[in-house]
DNA sequence: CGATACGTTGATCCATTTCAAGATTGGTGG
DNA sequence: CCACCAATCTTGAAATGGATCAACGTATCG
């Protein structure tokens, strides 16, 4: 997406401008774009950690990232594992909308700011707006194929591999949404977080940081994460971006040849 | 959900009437299971593995699997891996409505028999049946909590307990739909399957499966599991069924207390 | 009866956990 | 400005889980 554009839809449409932008936001018309945007009625701005949604909760509403970052998390016998990240533009608990009650929490990482919408609203839109439903119910398609990547990646790589993923994942999708620098991105998450997220303890997620510094593919220091080789990230995370669902070249297809 | 009633719904439905067994059928009327269950223009019988659908592939219908399991399997280097199970009553690949291809492929184990349904006939429904629309939504959802689960398990779980959920969350889902024997369940995985599903090497695979027998936790033999103790399978495999958000006393909350 | 797929076993090596201790960093109040 | 604190990051050594390689056993079926 160029910056231009992005800055343009976000002039326009403060709230949710990054709503799908990348993937399929194309799809929606200007009178659609204003719909959704008119669905926000409040927003919220934290200056750390919050939590968004509680396991169990019953919601009647649900949230967009407006800025920052979250993380989906379950706990099991007082330990954290993240099983999810979101970034600005995603709708994070839409699914609560359905599910009536979640299985996870959602919590913010830093600061940020997330915008409210009414499970009302929603109720009314899925009636008389049946193609924006129908890519709400894409937005979290696109979180269950993300869920599919991560347990692929879990099953096959190692910690080393794992993060590799993880950060190739990250930038790719800040990407989307006019976050990513050409050398790499900010990442809220300290080394505690990142190995929640990558199933390994924090002494070997320590060490595996050392080893992308080290080896050149990646170096991560206070919230800010620098690729110096992208090529070596993607091929050690095998990360192969079609699964994100991304506009423009990036097609089931185009992966390398012999993944 | 008592077997006399499942039978009844199955003489009623004969295709679709595991259709959200033991989940959210009983928010259908009988009208909307019967609209659910006249969307079969088609079904196919296989005596054998098949492939329902594969990756990249641009689909007009969606599966619902009417006997036997299917997996969702990515192959990465030529390495296979299972990144999720399906049982009768699965829309299997209603995503592929929205999501227009897939990212992975979907394999049938063993013999089984699917039905068919035409997009054209999932998009009428879309726009003139919301209350169906939903649930169809929330059965894509259910997919995605189940990814979530598995995520958390590879991170949390050595071999034995990503076994022990695996066949933990099997048994319960075959309960909803009546495939559940007291004592265990039928399950068309080898343990070259198991592992791929578990991400370990099958050797290694080998030796959990061997655990698991000497420590009365699950006997798994040609085809079938049987389940000494269910309290110790549930208990290694850190397993609490509300993710699935089945009907009855499974809600949030039951899970035990240290859990 | 031999092919073939699947299951089993042992030995060695590597990845990762575990436990324990220190070092660095970014605040905070005196 | 410094002392101190809490959080985070770092390192080392020993123990364990799992991968790897190589071989062999055992069903099943035409």
């Amino acid at each position: 997406m160029a910056p231009d554009q992005i800055a343009e839809e976000l002039a326009r449409y403060p709230l949710t401008g990054r709503f799908l932008m990348g993937r399929a936001r194309h799809a929606m018309g200007e009178r659609e774009k204003g719909l959704i945007e008119s669905l926000i009625e409040e927003t919220e701005t934290f200056d750390g950690p919050h939590t968004i949604a509680e396991r169990g909760q019953s919601l009647d509403r649900s949230t967009i990232i407006i800025e920052g970052m979250a993380a989906r998390v379950m706990t099991k016998k007082r330990a954290r594992y993240i099983v999810g990240l979101h970034m600005p533009g995603d709708f994070v608990d839409l699914h609560g909308y359905a599910l009536k009650r979640l299985d996870h929490n959602l919590v913010t990482l830093g600061p940020g700011r997330v915008g409210y919408v009414q499970h009302d609203r929603l109720r009314t839109l899925f009636r008389e707006e049946p193609h924006l439903a129908r890519l709400l119910w894409f937005a979290t398609l696109l979180d269950a194929a993300i869920h599919r990547e991560w347990i692929v990646t879990l099953e096959r790589h190692t910690a080393d591999g794992r993060l590799a993923h993880l950060l190739a994942e990250t930038w790719c999708r800040l990407g989307f949404v006019g976050l990513a620098d050409d050398d790499g991105f900010d990442l809220p998450l300290n080394q505690i977080e990142l190995s929640n997220a990558c199933g390994t303890t924090t002494v070997h997620m320590n060490r595996t940081v050392r080893n992308l510094r080290e080896s050149g593919i990646a170096v991560i220091r206070r919230g800010r994460v620098t690729i110096p080789d992208q090529g070596k990230l993607n091929a050690l995370g095998g990360f192969d971006p079609s699964y994100l669902y991304g506009d423009g070249a990036l097609r089931v297809g185009d992966e390398l040849a012999d993944d």
